[in-house]
DNA sequence: TGCGATTAAATCGTGCGCGATATATATTGG
DNA sequence: CCAATATATATCGCGCACGATTTAATCGCA
């Protein structure tokens, strides 16, 4: 029975997640800031962080991003003297991406970035955890009837 | 007691808000694709629908967004000609947004898209509700702790 | 009244995202 | 073994975001 209002940018769901991230950035920004790193950056770094010498392909998959993004970011990487970056010799298709002594040093002056995101963002750590889940269950739904519901008649 | 690992992206409260919010474009994308819309593009044309003539400062208000990402967009809007912007008469350094005819007739061949994604979402309008609740209230707690705490001594 | 401070947009430079395309290597079927 | 196909990365173009600066109009106040 709701009249069909104009429905604004504030009483939509993609905005409220739109406006959030652009906070959740705009908090990382001062804390990456002395270490020289924008926030895919360090997404690349942590994922890094866990686990090396991965390929530019399984960090792609990692962080739902493609080439076309990643390569220059890893380029820019790799000029900041961060990682390298080293044609897989099994297969020379792939480039693998190696933390440097200075790329792995970094995980310790990033380690309490976490816990001051955590601190801005107001949340006990169960609180995130719950949004979090909720936010990869929405995350998951969309991205489903994306491929789903058009089965592309060929 | 937990120990530090590494903690990889996937474990992050902001990267899954960070590809909840790619996947959420990704769903509006082929949507705003007929009506030749970016998302934002799309957000601004909302806050129009909402209340037309309107300043690119008001605009930006309600979106989160400043002059230096607004204005191109904008004007792209304007040589789509759905929008036209004039100088305000009261305060000659705001300019004005309006909706053209074809701007104003677009919102009927918008209309169905919020419930389209919200198909997508996988989500009842109360669950949509809560969540995009949660969000506002991280977004407002990030922003605020942004300010808040370093008094910027001088 | 007039001049410094404030405000609104615009402009510039850099770094994402992503569709589209290109290139090189690997795989597969004949 | 070789030609078609598939895969991994790179390249290009465009449109955001956003820090920093510029320009123009308005305001405050002595």
């Amino acid at each position: 029975m709701s009249k069909d209002a104009p429905l604004t940018p504030a009483d939509m769901l993609c905005f409220s997640l739109y406006t959030a991230m652009h906070a959740m950035q705009s908090a990382y920004r001062p804390l990456l800031e002395p270490l020289g790193l924008t926030y895919p950056q360090y997404l690349v770094m942590s994922a890094l962080w866990g686990q090396d010498g991965i390929s530019v392909g399984q960090i792609g998959q990692a962080l739902h991003l493609d080439s076309n993004t990643l390569t220059p970011l890893i380029k820019r990487l790799e000029t900041a003297g961060l990682i390298t970056r080293t044609r897989s010799t099994a297969d020379e298709r792939q480039v693998l991406v190696t933390l440097t002594d200075a790329g792995r040093a970094m995980a310790q002056r990033a380690a309490d970035i976490p816990a001051c995101v955590l601190k801005a963002s107001d949340l006990t750590p169960m609180q995130a955890d719950i949004l979090r889940d909720r936010l990869v269950t929405l995350q998951k739904s969309l991205r489903a009837s994306a491929g789903g519901p058009a089965p592309k008649p060929r």
